[in-house]
RNA sequence: GGUGAGAUGGCUGAGUGGUCGAAAGCACUGGUCUUGAAAACCAGCAAGGGUUUAUAGCCCUUCUAGAGUUCAAAUCUCUAUCUCACCGCCA
């Protein structure tokens, strides 16, 4: 049973649903899903009316039998029952599935703040921070930078080890790889008040239903294929640390709950076609801090803004300029309500590039994975909000500081707030 | 990897075919009592789904998960997962 959006949505209020659908370019058959949802109502209580016969019945043999009686025209009556619930049953689940179809691959509804537009060309820029600097020599790529700095970048080795889409790191480049990890882990558990989490890479089904990747992108992952378990290597920490609340209750007063975790993610990269083939920007395998935020409903969007400072505050601390657009309708992804982009300037490329993508899932993931509150008024259980953003993903933020402190002779200036974590260097190469 | 024992409600823990959604205790909530609190006593207290204006009633489902036997399954059978103990191995 996927549900995504809440059913009552799909019942109640189909039309107004649709259009909403709509914003994001999803055309829901609304004609389709009311006939179904009628059927699905006729099989549902016929259904649990021959139940609850069955079970009257069971019942009724039981004192009978405890009373000495003979039962045998009893067993006689509900003879036909079984085959009769079977029956019912199988058309029940038959319409059920149909629906389930539909539903499972219906995107999260849109927040009203989202802009329309169509594709990332429609994003709308809400903040711009830091002035690119202007080089007077010829700016090179970061693969050309790190590959002076003692082969630091070497894609050559990655294609040798594994393939195309891996890099190994070396000497200097790799210590700044780990030290901007530890960077971002301090300011997120010191100053922005996440619980530090070390967690499973590989995770089993259940969570990846949960946080959406499946049932229907399961050909962006990784998966192992043992003889009597599936894992499957994580695209991102969200996955386990969101998943940490499947089929929970908390008190309320436990809310929000933050946390953050420094992990590699896995990507197949299938729908990528050959985009991003130079270079670190686009791997199979590459290292993120992750921010995850549990909050009540009615805080999710004051979170997200909350968080997206969180990223925000990372850039500023290695003084990396960035912009902050928000996603419009046609961009967003599938399970986000609303969405930030935090992009870095990459002088090589002469344009800002993706380095944090920070979403509200509403209550979307919460209600696939159950994951609830008590609520200390009502004293009943309600679906949690789920939040999650990149702080930062780790190799992009390397690609940054290579080519943006990068100097004509081919070394490279640490940035301030990362040369404590550089044993105090103050440039490599 | 081998052998054995387990998995029950927020927790502990009864329950080996029938009125069990499930004893009891703890925790929690409300009440009585009290100047107040504690104690004591009384009462309530799972989740999901359907129907419904309803967080009222009524009904269905759920005792790790999935399949099976049966008129009837927490209870019997099979499979999987997880936990614990001991042995082997190992970072």
């Amino acid at each position: 049973m996927n549900k995504m959006l809440d059913p009552k949505l799909f019942r109640n209020d189909i039309e107004a649903t649709a259009a909403q659908l709509a914003k994001r370019g999803f055309s829901l058959d609304t004609a389709l899903l009311i006939d179904l949802e009628e059927q699905r109502k006729a099989f549902q209580i016929k259904t649990q009316e021959l139940q609850n016969q069955r079970n009257t019945r069971s019942k009724s043999i039981g004192q009978a039998k405890a009373r000495g009686e003979d039962i045998q025209p009893l067993l006689a009556e509900v003879s036909q029952l079984g085959a009769d619930l079977d029956a019912a049953k199988t058309e029940q689940d038959d319409v059920l599935a149909k629906i389930d179809d539909i539903l499972s691959a219906v995107p999260n509804l849109i927040d009203h703040s989202v802009p329309d537009g169509a594709s990332e060309d429609d994003n709308v820029e809400i903040k711009r921070w830091g002035t690119p600097r202007i080089f007077d020599f010829e700016v090179k790529d970061h693969v050309d930078v790190g590959a002076g700095i003692g082969n630091g970048l070497d894609f050559e080795s990655g294609a040798k080890l594994a393939g195309t889409r891996f890099a190994v790191l070396r000497g200097q480049i790799a210590k700044m790889h780990r030290a901007l990890a530890q960077l971002m882990l301090d300011v997120h558990t010191e100053e922005h008040g996440y619980q530090e989490m070390y967690v499973p890479y590989l995770v089993n089904q259940d969570s990846l239903y949960g946080t959406g990747q499946l049932p229907k992108f399961g050909e962006d992952l990784f998966h192992t294929d043992l003889s009597n378990k599936k894992f499957s290597l994580i695209p991102t920490a969200e996955v386990p640390l969101t998943n940490l609340l499947r089929n929970e209750i908390v008190e309320e007063t436990e809310l929000p709950i933050k946390m953050c975790a420094h992990t590699p993610c896995f990507r197949s990269e299938a729908g990528s076609g050959g985009r991003d083939i130079r270079g670190l920007i686009r791997q199979h395998q590459f290292d993120k801090v992750e921010m995850v935020q549990i909050v009540k409903p009615e805080d999710s969007f004051t979170a997200l803004e909350a968080l997206t400072g969180h990223a925000e505050k990372i850039l500023e601390r290695l003084e990396l300029p960035y912009r902050t657009v928000i996603l419009c309708t046609g961009d967003i992804g599938f399970s986000a309500t609303k969405t930030f982009d935090i992009e870095v300037w990459l002088p090589a490329q002469n344009t800002y590039r993706e380095i944090s993508s920070c979403s509200n899932m509403g209550d979307f993931q919460a209600r696939r994975m159950q994951a609830r509150f008590r609520s200390t008024e009502t004293k009943r259980p309600e679906l949690l909000h789920t939040l999650n953003g990149s702080g930062l993903a780790v190799g992009r933020t390397l690609v940054a500081i290579l080519e943006n402190y990068q100097q004509a002779d081919g070394s490279v200036k640490i940035p301030t707030a990362l040369q404590p974590y550089m044993n105090g260097l103050t440039q490599i190469g």
